[in-house]
RNA sequence: GGGUGGUUUCCCGAGUGGCCAAAGGGGACAGACUGUAAAUCUGCUGCAUCUUGCUUCGGUGGUUCGAAUCCACCACCACCCA
């Protein structure tokens, strides 16, 4: 199987500008394709985490990456599926973000004996000249067009700064410059990019008179149609110090049915026969499946000890399982009162609380237990000696932790 | 630059002088049912010393016994005209 049709059988490709073209030079080993990366976080996301995948993929089948961190896109902030204005960035959040892209990064893509290579757009981008830009690059882009592309569409109606507009002018010129530099004839990326990818195409066509090629891969939606890997307090991080591998494996593990198949196909490298197995599973059987998406994710995200861990302490909650890969609290003394904390302080400080009315409440409505025993009293309270026996606080089904005080 | 409309609690959105911690919906959270799924039903959703109290309705000042609601100025946003 070329890695061409692995890639449509994973059900990844959305969008390509020569299907022929393409198919030839990545199956070949010949393409020299960049994904860009804008560091408008400390983290990588799970979105990043499937361009990555894509890389690697590529990677193995012979083709040379590029990775290009966005330190001057991020400057200006791209409105593609975006209904507001980003927030811009200071200089100085940009260049930490692209410390952290860098470091994190690495994990995935193998940077060794020039196998790939990682390039700032900032390095070129950032010493500009405004006319020549405007005169060397300006005549090639029909305002006309652009406002009718699909990633302005949705702006027209809630408003499209300058700045923004000029997103896609930048992330055409990356690739012009790419394609000088190293010989870069593709740009990947996700769907919602693919605008501003034909823009790059476009300008090497017109400045050089030479081909280059795009494709876009599908986004990871849900079956409800809105993008995976973010929760109500946020993305979910592959920095394990935002988002911690148990929280991380929980998430995939907690993917409705619909999900589960689309998921480890997109995201997973098991092997396209073991998949179509798995496609035949139904009902509760398909709680395996989910527990394979988890497992194998968080062994690419955070590495095998890490996904054993947590795989384990999700076995000691909802089943039989030793607690001691249980997620930890630790609280100091210093949140007692006469030598007690009472259950709403303890919520709070275990961080399964943000307020005493939020801990009253769960307590009040039968949400809380210590130890398996259901608390119903908001008075009730805890001495030190109580924490010296092991002690697992939950809250809801699903949020629990092992408190332990700090001597 | 001119005009018009707007800024309400996580989001949408009602509220135009006291009965407003603020309708309704969504989301989130908790409970029941389940398979750590979905759907459904119930509760709940500012903070706290919790049947009392305190702080919120873009910002600042003012009118009033009393303001999210009235007035002034400022800021921001959308639309129309230039």
């Amino acid at each position: 199987m070329t890695i061409y049709d692995e890639l449509v059988a994973r059900g990844l490709i959305a969008q390509v500008t020569d299907e022929e073209e393409i198919k030839e030079l990545i199956n070949n080993g010949k393409a020299t394709f960049y994904i860009g990366f804008d560091p408008t976080a400390d983290s990588l996301h799970v979105g990043h985490f499937m361009a990555l995948c894509l890389m690697k993929r590529l990677q193995m089948a012979g083709n040379k990456p590029v990775v290009l961190i966005g330190g001057g896109t991020a400057m200006i902030g791209d409105p593609s599926g975006r209904s507001d204005m980003r927030q811009m960035m200071t200089t100085e959040t940009i260049a930490h973000n692209v410390e952290c892209f860098k470091k994190q990064m690495s994990r995935f893509i193998d940077f060794s004996e020039d196998k790939a290579i990682l390039v700032n757009n900032a390095d070129w981008l950032m010493d500009l000249n405004y006319v020549e830009v405007l005169r060397d690059i300006g005549p090639h882009f029909s305002v006309n067009r652009m406002l009718t592309a699909e990633c302005y569409k949705q702006r027209m109606e809630k408003g499209l700064s300058f700045l923004e507009f000029n997103y896609m002018i930048m992330q055409s010129y990356d690739f012009y410059q790419l394609f000088q530099k190293y010989g870069c004839n593709m740009q990947f990326g996700g769907d919602d990019q693919w605008s501003n990818m034909l823009g790059g195409t476009e300008l090497i066509r017109r400045k050089l008179g030479k081909d280059a090629y795009a494709m876009t891969i599908n986004l990871l939606l849900n079956s409800e149609g809105k993008k995976m890997g973010k929760t109500q307090s946020g993305a979910v991080w592959l920095d394990p110090n935002k988002t911690t591998p148990f929280d991380f494996y929980q998430y995939w593990r907690n993917v409705s049915d619909q999900d589960v198949l689309k998921c480890i196909r997109m995201l997973t490298f098991l092997p396209l026969e073991e998949i179509e197995e798995m496609d035949k599973w139904e009902g509760s059987q398909l709680n395996q499946a989910k527990d394979i998406l988890a497992y194998e994710l968080t062994k690419l995200v955070h590495g095998e000890e890490e996904a054993v861990a947590a795989r384990d302490a999700s076995k000691a909650l909802f089943s039989t399982g030793s607690a001691a890969n249980m997620p930890t609290e630790t609280i100091t003394s210093d949140i007692f009162t006469e030598g007690k904390v009472d259950i709403l302080q303890l919520l709070i400080s275990a961080n399964l609380a943000t307020s005493r009315n939020e801990a009253r409440r769960a307590v009040e409505q039968g949400g809380v237990s210590v130890n398996g025993d259901k608390v119903t009293d908001t008075h009730t309270a805890y001495e030190a000696t109580d924490f010296a026996e092991e002690f697992i606080l939950k809250k809801g089904k699903k949020k629990f932790c092992k408190v332990i005080l700090e001597a």
